[in-house]
RNA sequence: GGUUCCGUAGCUCAGCUGGAUAGAGCAACAGCCUUCUAAGCUGUGGGUCUUGGGUUCGAAUCCCAACGGAAUCACCA
């Protein structure tokens, strides 16, 4: 039992005893003392004054009173600021808890077994027609982060990525390709195959446009308005028929756009695979749309015959969800090809075949939240039992100082271009630094570099609340100092540092084996000076670890992982800055001080390991 | 217009399952390296928590309304 579950129980009795009534255990509320009260512990007594009908003040002194003389080898003494009653958790308390932590390999996490429900997660799910950007990048990282929070809370992870590999936007990659790409390859180039796919697709607009205003000036001549003009351009450009009779081909399985589609489709996915690689993330499965959308074609056929949805004259298939209070929902064209719902449909056909799926989680931009609104709806009319719960993780979009991204225009910021940028930031500030890599050789410095400069992006990125829209300006760099990545790297490093030398100095053994009250080198746990108030508060910040998780599991809240590891960090700083640890004479604080950097450290490498963050032993 | 989300310091963000005097970082200014890594530590200034009502012993937090911003409401994905 943790100290606050002894507590909770304690003032239980105490409510009983002292007012003889039960008391719900959510009345009572216990937390930590802010920083400039003495204690360590708080209870709100707000709450209890219905069943003690006594002042606030009253009421917290009597409670106080109860504890100290009922569990003296937990709550020291108290002290009671208006309703508020401070407790001083006995030192002895805090040393077991250090060894507690000390001990535990896995704290704070909760084990996976076979029986554990069976999460799916679903993100990045990029086009095949144009290189990541930052937006992907964000996707990328809380998708990876929220399968490490969702397996530190029990749950059996698939995490799974859904290719959109078909369709118009890669019809006009390849016809661009074909036209004006005189047969170039990644090869003959040197361009990243995603980055050569997303130069012709870019071609293909320019043409496009260009085309469709010729025409459309040529209409309005002929004295249509100019919306009709432009929407008329829009479907008589050439180059667009071109790319239709392209898709139409595709379609009809031509075997030479299918070659075509599956070279240029492959030179992408050899581009994305570095950029998954570089970013740390990865996939147990990945689907292609263009092996799900048959799929959802007989899922919806199934859904018509059931009588869930209804064919309109034209021959187009519908959902009718306004008793949802939504709309009716397009399933099926008028020519009988599908629309993005339905291969959302097939795609979740596929993974319940293959996956016995208990919850299902869809890592996508905001900008979807009808469409998942929707689905969720009609997963559960077909009979997926995960449908009607299924979580949309919905984060906002990233946004520059003047709006949205738009590639059109070329304010994307491109996500390989972004890495590279902060690896040689990291490399060039810790060139800045005085024999701080001494010894060293280029490569290593370089994999410090890379692990810093990708700390920084990550944690920049997953520190806020994914729901929100945030802002990245490109003109100012990724701060490396104050609330960031390298921060707290910087703490695990220093920590390393220290246990490396007290490893080679030999004073070091653990807690949990001195703590035993018989050995003759023994903590003495039961005297005042061991602990310092900065010590225990970070044995406190230590401990707080699984609640974060447990909260960032239940909330799909990742940042809440981010502020904890930042809280932490400059805890331990502080206490880095007034104590000495090696160098401390007393045995007894010199080996709980290592234990406190020991846990400190694997503590900050867990956290950061859960935002996909790695943590270097030097920097 | 309907629906959903957001509005906290000059800037970027925490805090939101109601609790004490609303916190960090950046930027600005002033200090701290003969001492375990100064990517650090300490201090100063900076707030009508968009506004107005309501619930409550207590509201940045919950409810209602207004204002401001974003997304979405396609036979696009």
């Amino acid at each position: 039992m943790s100290i606050e579950q002894i507590i909770t129980q304690a003032v239980l009795t105490a409510v009983k005893e002292l007012y003889g009534q039960d008391v719900a255990e959510a009345q009572v509320q216990l937390g930590a003392t802010k920083k400039e009260f003495e204690g360590h512990l708080t209870l709100v007594v707000f709450p209890l004054l219905k069943v003690s009908r006594k002042k606030p003040e009253d009421t917290a002194q009597e409670i106080g009173e109860y504890l100290t003389t009922h569990l003296p080898e937990v709550v020291a003494s108290y002290n009671v600021i208006k309703g508020f009653l401070n407790l001083v958790v006995a030192d002895s308390c805090w040393v077991k808890l250090l060894a507690d932590i000390q001990q535990d390999e896995h704290f704070g996490l909760t084990p996976v077994t076979d029986d554990s429900p069976l999460v799916m997660i679903e993100y990045s799910s990029p086009n095949t027609n144009k290189p990541l950007h930052l937006g992907h990048v964000r996707n990328n990282l809380l998708g990876w982060a929220l399968a490490q929070v969702m397996q530190a809370n029990g749950k059996r992870v698939v995490k799974t990525n859904i290719v959109n590999d078909r369709g118009i936007h890669i019809c006009k990659s390849m016809l661009a390709w074909l036209k004006w790409g005189n047969g170039e390859t990644p090869e003959s180039t040197g361009l990243k195959g995603d980055h050569l796919i997303g130069k012709y697709y870019v071609a293909f607009d320019q043409h496009f446009r260009a085309e469709r205003q010729q025409l459309m000036e040529q209409f309005m001549q002929e004295g249509m308005g100019e919306e009709t003009a432009k929407e008329r351009a829009e479907k008589e450009s050439p180059l667009m028929q071109e790319a239709r009779a392209m898709l139409v081909k595709w379609e009809q399985n031509d075997p030479e756009v299918r070659a075509l589609w599956e070279k240029m489709n492959n030179w992408v996915y050899a581009g994305f695979d570095e950029t998954y690689r570089a970013l740390g993330v990865g996939f147990d499965k990945i689907y292609y749309e263009s092996q799900t959308y048959l799929e959802g074609k007989e899922k919806v056929e199934e859904g018509l015959q059931k009588g869930i949805f209804y064919r309109r004259d034209d021959g187009s298939v519908w959902a009718d969800l306004t008793a949802e209070g939504l709309d009716e929902k397009l399933l099926l064209r008028s020519d009988g090809t599908s629309v993005y719902m339905t291969q959302d449909i097939g795609t979740a056909k596929l993974r319940f075949q293959d996956f016995p799926i208990d919850q299902m989680i869809y890592v996508v931009g905001n900008e979807q939240n009808y469409h998942f609104q929707v689905l969720s709806i009609l997963l559960d009319k077909l009979g997926f039992r995960w449908g009607r719960d299924l979580v949309h993780f919905s984060y906002g979009m990233v946004e520059l100082p003047n709006g949205k991204m738009k590639s059109r225009e070329g304010t994307v910021v491109d996500a390989d271009d972004l890495i590279a940028k902060m690896i040689s930031d990291a490399r060039e500030m810790s060139r800045d630094k005085v024999n701080k890599l001494e010894g060293l050789t280029e490569e290593e410095a370089q994999e410090i570099a890379r692990v810093v400069g990708l700390g920084a992006l990550k944690y920049f990125i997953l520190k806020v609340d994914a729901r929100k829209n945030m802002l990245f300006n490109p003109e100012e760099s990724i701060d490396f100092n104050g609330n960031t990545g390298p921060f707290i790297q910087y703490t695990y490093a220093r920590i390393r540092s220290i246990l490396r030398k007290a490893a080679a100095t030999d004073v070091y053994t653990s807690l949990a084996t001195r703590i035993d009250e018989n050995a003759n080198t023994s903590i003495r746990v039961s005297e005042t000076d061991l602990l310092s108030e900065k010590e225990i508060a970070l044995i406190q910040q230590l401990a707080a670890f699984g609640a974060s998780v447990r909260q960032a599991g239940s909330d799909y809240n990742v940042s809440v992982i981010a502020n904890y590891s930042y809280e932490l960090a400059k805890e331990f700083n502080g206490f880095y800055h007034d104590f000495q640890i090696l160098k401390e004479e007393d045995e007894q604080k010199r080996c709980v001080r290592l234990a406190l950097c020991e846990c400190v450290a694997k503590v900050i490498k867990e956290a950061m390991g859960l935002l996909g963050i790695e943590v270097p032993e030097r920097m």
